[in-house]
DNA sequence: TTGTACGCGTTATCAT
DNA sequence: ATGATAACGCGTACAA
């Protein structure tokens, strides 16, 4: 006990010399050879260990950026982090991750709790968005990026998916591979990307002339069990040539759901999955996906971000939203 | 410009107060009530964020605990964040995770980096432990577990899965089904799970009475890709009746290679993978894996820091090495 | 080249 | 109940 670990102070002391000096030394600053070699001997003696926090309560930055997402378990984010990581490593930024478990306290707690100077600043991927949210976004004292749709005229930068888009690619290809009876297990539609892939099956659907069928869609939690219990109620009520999965994860439950009922995917029903992660080509068959380009929207949500820490672009600077375009992969589940 | 966020002191200004008071109306202690409603009144509109930073560095503690992982791709690492992130919780500490890219220098990098007062605590669970990693961890000012293994001696807690016995289970799985061809894919044995999983594997072998080939070791990367590379490779020179994956990554990869060359998986070959992670009931057939524990390796390290932080245990204790056992989940793809 | 002294934003101690 | 003031550990004008 009382071993507090060494300061500047214990090491000037231990050499003889100012607070300054050591400091300059630390630093690589110059000073005489021999007032050099006294402070690193001390340091290295007492095995001093710089505290970053009190150099950063000074200089006011701390180099860390965070990166806040629902789950650290859906791949989806994982294209995410490697090119934001990519980005920031370059611009010499070190990464820190959160993993908010999809609960919305949660979120909001890393948004106030790490918007307060642990970082310089922030990348937020949330399901939903709420009053709150935009309330500590306004407020944050770091730049802050949202993967994600926001609110018009929210003053934060964003960079979201045309999720919409991606599904009527989808539905489309269905279509053309003659399908007609095209089932849709979506997330809980009080998420932003449930809502928008809602909307989009029903628009798709409506492109190729086909009927929305209440009985054909069904409720799952963007997890693979959910999405095979989602699966297992629809077809247990539904008759499908098709099953759209709301993501890809849902997707691989709907593949093992539909192989337990002995249906063969394509021949029986084809399926399609949606944001193209590496799971896709892991699945047998392959699984045909709709990519929603989250590598790319990893990398523009941390090049914003960047821009605004620099200050290339002013703080206050009017918000900038970016729409990035889906892509569909075409793999062995529906063709 | 100059718009700089507001401090306590801009709060005492505006209402009237000293900085004393509106610390303690902001932490909750008791005031006259004009005083707090003055002070709250004027943090509101001021649009106050405390500077956590700044009250670390008075509190020493940051209540952030992290972990670094190689790579948060790897489904491993989820089953510990998962069991870390509920015991840290349940003690009032926030999680943050740092993914190295199973680089030794970066991995050094936040050891040092994140040392520093940043978070009051570190996970490493890394996959090759330098002599530069011993250094560091002997001097960091923060306690630190590992997840793995370290030498004898030195000064820090640990927890490792037991891989040798692992193995050993799954060959002796692989055994009594009746395969006496069993192939080997492997990752770098520079690393530490390597190593053991290499030495695991003769003992293994010597074990049941079967003689160590060469030719049947091949050597992945324990991803994905790199795991059907190895597979293909070894297919194309040994004939084997199983094969046995360092990690379930490598497994579903050697799944994919195997159903390339038409082979049929068990009736030809029986696979087996290590870690029991998600993936291994997500692929077809479900795969046999041998769990190492990682949700138990997580639980035990989180307490084990709990234990060092709050100083039930002090820091200065001896190291504790705590063992977990394997479980061998046998699923289709081997029966 | 080196040392003194101040500030970063908080919390906490001590008078008042 | 409140206010002045001293830390926390570091960087850095400024003076010597």
């Amino acid at each position: 006990m009382g071993e507090d670990g060494p300061t500047i102070v214990t090491i000037a002391e231990r050499a003889g010399v100012s607070i300054a000096s050591v400091s300059r030394v630390l630093n690589g600053q110059s000073a005489r050879p021999e007032t050099t070699e006294r402070v690193l001997a001390a340091a290295d003696a007492l095995g001093y260990v710089p505290n970053a926090v009190a150099r950063s309560l000074k200089s006011r930055r701390t180099n860390h950026i965070a990166f806040a997402m629902a789950d650290i378990g859906n791949p989806v984010y994982l294209a995410m982090v490697r090119e934001i990581q990519q980005v920031l490593r370059a611009a010499g930024y070190r990464l820190v991750l959160h993993s908010t478990d999809a609960d919305v306290d949660d979120e909001l707690e890393v948004l106030r709790g790490l918007g307060q100077r642990y970082v310089d600043g922030l990348i937020l991927c949330p399901l939903r968005v709420t009053s709150g949210h935009l309330a500590e976004l306004t407020r944050a004292p770091v730049p802050v990026v949202v993967i994600g749709s926001v609110p018009d005229g929210q003053p934060v930068d964003s960079v979201r998916a045309d999720s919409r888009t991606g599904v009527s690619l989808a539905v489309r290809h269905l279509y053309e591979q003659g399908r007609r009876r095209i089932g849709f297990v979506n997330g809980p539609v009080d998420t932003v990307p449930g809502a928008a892939r809602d909307a989009g099956f029903r628009a798709a659907l409506a492109e190729v002339g086909l009927a929305y069928e209440e009985s054909r869609v069904e409720i799952g939690d963007f997890y693979v069990e959910g999405g095979a219990r989602a699966a297992d109620r629809l077809l247990a009520r539904a008759d499908v040539d098709a099953l759209l999965c709301a993501n890809d994860l849902m997707a691989v439950g709907a593949l093992r759901t539909l192989r337990e009922h002995g249906r063969d995917v394509p021949a029986d029903v084809a399926v399609v999955g949606m944001d193209d992660t590496d799971l896709a080509t892991t699945t047998w068959p392959p699984l045909t996906s709709v990519g929603l380009g989250s590598a790319e929207r990893g990398r523009r949500a941390a090049e914003l971000l960047i821009d605004r820490i620099t200050g290339a672009t002013a703080r206050a600077g009017s918000p900038r939203q970016i729409l990035v375009r889906p892509r569909l992969a075409v793999r062995g589940s529906s063709r």
